[in-house]
DNA sequence: CTCAAAATTAGAATAATTCTAAAAATATTA
DNA sequence: TAATATTTTTAGAATTATTCTAATTTTGAG
């Protein structure tokens, strides 16, 4: 692992807002100042295909990265404000009914952020 | 609803393999041939958040658009490929336990499809 | 029919991400 | 240690998906 590598699952493992790339750039300059953005890029998919941080992807925004440990999250659909939730595994439950070759599964609940609730109401 | 709105929803709700924006836009050019892909476009945002139909997205791959009826997805983690399921109903248990304000949920369950398994072997 | 509102178009613009080729750093081996 | 091979980083161009803008066309109401 590089020094980079290193800092940037740093960076993943203790935020806890699930951040973008860029987010993680301008962190990582904090330390390093000259990384280009190609390199958090590498890192981060070096690190997704190690299975060392997990990519999570929603609609219409950039890709955002997370630690590892079980956990599942609440979407606004409003804003795309993302929350970690932690529920029961299901993986148990999943494998009885899609099959034992399932790996993993990632459950995103949909919601309506308190701020976008505030906001609609002014509206 | 204009005649691009609703050939767009009808291909949606009609193919089984979720199709992009591109797929659509091909599509849709057989009967339009006129038709510009800023359009497609449009006319998906609009129906999605009229709440006609439902966007899918998946890492570092284009946007995708299915149809409403509740079911759940496997996705392929070597290569995307992306497949319906259909498994029993977890909104009432998500409620209990994430609160009753979940509006919905978006699941997915990993694997490898035959395709991908194959190929590894291979490799 | 007339006017306003909504939808479509063409193409430029933006944003996220990947690619390329060269340079730098690191590891391996003789 | 020197020489070589491998991996990583860099800069910047390229690509891809999507949105935006402004002009034009279509639709719908009165």
């Amino acid at each position: 692992m590089t020094k980079y590598a290193k800092k940037i699952r740093e960076i993943v493992e203790i935020s806890r807002s699930h951040p973008t790339a860029e987010q993680i750039f301008e962190e990582l300059k904090k330390i390093y100042p000259k990384v280009v953005l190609a390199t958090v890029y590498n890192n981060l998919n070096r690190l997704c295909s190690d299975g060392q941080i997990r990519r999570i992807s929603s609609e219409g925004m950039p890709d955002r990265y997370d630690k590892l440990d079980r956990h599942d999250h609440l979407v606004c659909i409003k804003c795309g404000k993302l929350c970690d939730v932690c529920l029961p595994d299901l993986s148990g439950m999943l494998k009885d009914h899609a099959g034992s070759d399932i790996l993993g599964y990632d459950l995103k609940l949909m919601y309506i952020c308190d701020g976008c609730k505030k906001r609609s109401v002014k509206d």
